[in-house]
DNA sequence: TTTAAATCCTAGTAATTCAATAGGAAATTG
DNA sequence: CAATTTCCTATTGAATTACTAGGATTTAAA
């Protein structure tokens, strides 16, 4: 399961992207996306940080991507908001650390488990770009219209 | 990330696994996992609920697994302990529930991406057996004793 | 039938994480 | 300078996590 925060960074990335990377201020992501006001702020704060988007302040400021859509994925922006992907960290690259009370990595069934689940799972996670959940969205949008 | 308790479940179950099945009681699988005992009893509480395992009280009672060890997946275990396996409960199947601020399951990017995370995930965790990580466990501490 | 050994059941608790909110400082533009 | 917007610090209430405590109940063997 991943957090709320997650979700709500998700969102704000795909209008983002939607919106074809034009410069956004935080008040209107949050209107479009449903995401309360200063919750964002700290979830936008975060993304800059790692740099997935851009700020500028004061007034007509606003954000960003900080990459092409095509070069954010989905896996990039749930590891900066809630951590590694793996089920566990002995079994994560980006967050590896071993069991306190390991008695062997290369013996251990249940990191042997989690390891085949992080793959599986970053490959669907770090495969799925910003420009593929845009797209996906217009395209249904447009297709509802359209009935 | 799974929580400890989940770990500790499928420390015990593949325990109970490659002891083939069985009686063991509290005690030595605490032991022999290196699980705190009343954490592990409460565990066990659950795992029974659910039909995973059955208990005997009194002298001499104790655990066994209540299937057979190519029946139970590891899928079996975290959904009993940590709940459902998909990253939104909107794209699960075993715990589906609507996101409240929801606008069209049909257009959102991203419980489209949750799904295919959902199926990638549970491609890996509902086809690994506690026969599968037992034997991986006896076939790796074999090896390892050979050298 | 007592007694020792187990599981079962109810409660509680300390620490952490989650999901925000509040208030103002700093920067930018017109 | 004034309005707007991001940035920063801090707090808070609720839920979850990771356990622990203590005893009730059941069972088998002595």
């Amino acid at each position: 399961m991943i957090s709320n925060k997650a979700k709500y960074a998700l969102k704000a990335m795909t209008i983002l992207a939607r919106h074809h990377s034009k410069k956004m201020q935080a008040n209107a992501i949050a209107e479009e996306g449903q995401i309360p006001y200063k919750f964002l702020e700290a979830i936008l704060a975060e993304l800059k940080n790692r740099g997935l988007v851009i700020s500028k302040r004061g007034a007509f400021g606003g954000y960003v991507l900080g990459e092409e859509p095509e070069e954010i994925t989905a896996g990039d922006i749930l590891r900066v908001i809630d951590g590694p992907i793996a089920p566990l960290r002995c079994a994560s690259v980006s967050g590896y650390q071993p069991c306190d009370d390991c008695e062997g990595e290369e013996i251990c069934a249940i990191r042997n488990v989690m390891m085949d689940a992080r793959i599986a799972l970053s490959n669907v996670l770090d495969q799925k770009t910003l420009k593929d959940m845009a797209k996906f969205e217009r395209g249904r949008k447009e297709s509802i219209f359209d009935e």
